[in-house]
DNA sequence: CCCTTTTCACCTAGGTGGTAAGAT
DNA sequence: ATCTTACCACCTAGGTGAAAAGGG
């Protein structure tokens, strides 16, 4: 399913006319399971062997230049997450995450130069950069309802679950 | 309006890691009016002064790498026509037509070297393809019934002016 | 018992030709 | 008379959380 909120990054300082590929990773904050337990997320278990397969998203605009990353907010609303391992076929179009577990986005930016081969992972010239504020822990069912009701109230799609969704009409008639 | 059925080219011969912008521009066959009289198009009127605004429509993968351009058809499905000239503020998304004339459309295919500027409008480093049986003229209203009939059958869009789409479901429940 | 998967009604978003009304 | 515009019911396509069903 598609993250929500998505990430959305502003970029600055790029050449213009060069060009790059910006792409989003998710990695593991620690090895541990993670449980929701008296309304507060704890730490379960110990440490598993790491999994393999976090892949990277590229951002659908790539490649591209300079000028047009910068022109606007670099947004990452069709990015999708999937505990599916057989996703993995879907190269580019899925990132794999093991549920409750806690995880850390990072953005790639990377000059593409020509002749270079292919666009994409983390090449010398990649720029990374990791904000703490959006970590999250998976989950395949909700647990905390605060984090339900944010995706009702701000989600397009979930619009059929806004309570005052009726009386909005309602009241217009009024 | 998009255009239907939509432009479909496979490319070949491209520097596979050299980027390029692939793009379509609609360019007038003739300065005549048509008309569709007695089951077939003819000329009427005479020449009036050409239009401006034939914008270029630039391909949504652009600009990318010969590799990505050669790996499979490049269709330009999401193409809209208009005879809208105010709708030249969305450049790019756009095609500017007069109603009622012949057009032709044309493959550009322009190398992007860094530093090169702006990318889209053919450049020196351009390769300009027509095909003769992509003509059309274009309309506000049907007037060929063998054309809506066309777009009836192959438009997904479109099926529920197909015949046969009841039956097909009555079909399947005896 | 706790977590995952499947299915569902309900949405967003937007592309069809038909048709009636408008414009020249 | 002829062409254009605006609106419509009817589709495709696919993103929501809830709830029921499945699994270890």
């Amino acid at each position: 399913r598609r993250m929500f909120p998505f990430l959305s990054f502003n970029l600055s300082g790029l050449n213009p006319v060069a060009h790059y590929s910006v792409c989003v990773d998710v990695v593991l904050v620690d090895q541990h399971h993670w449980r929701y337990q008296g309304g507060k997320w704890v730490q379960c278990g110990k440490a598993e062997g790491s999994m393999p397969g976090n892949r990277l998203y590229l951002h659908p605009d790539s490649p591209n230049t300079g000028a047009h990353w910068m022109r606007q907010e670099v947004s990452f609303g069709k990015l999708k997450l999937t505990n599916n391992k057989g996703a993995s076929n879907n190269v580019g179009q899925m990132i794999v995450l093991q549920s409750l577990h806690k995880y850390q986005p990072r953005l790639h930016v990377t000059e593409v130069k020509e002749g270079e081969g292919e666009e994409g992972y983390p090449s010398p010239h990649t720029h990374t950069f990791a904000f703490p504020e959006t970590q999250f822990i998976a989950v395949t069912a909700y647990q905390n309802a605060d984090i339900t009701q944010l995706k009702i109230d701000h989600n397009p799609f979930a619009k059929g679950f806004r309570d005052n969704f009726d009386s909005m009409y309602t009241a217009s008639e009024s």
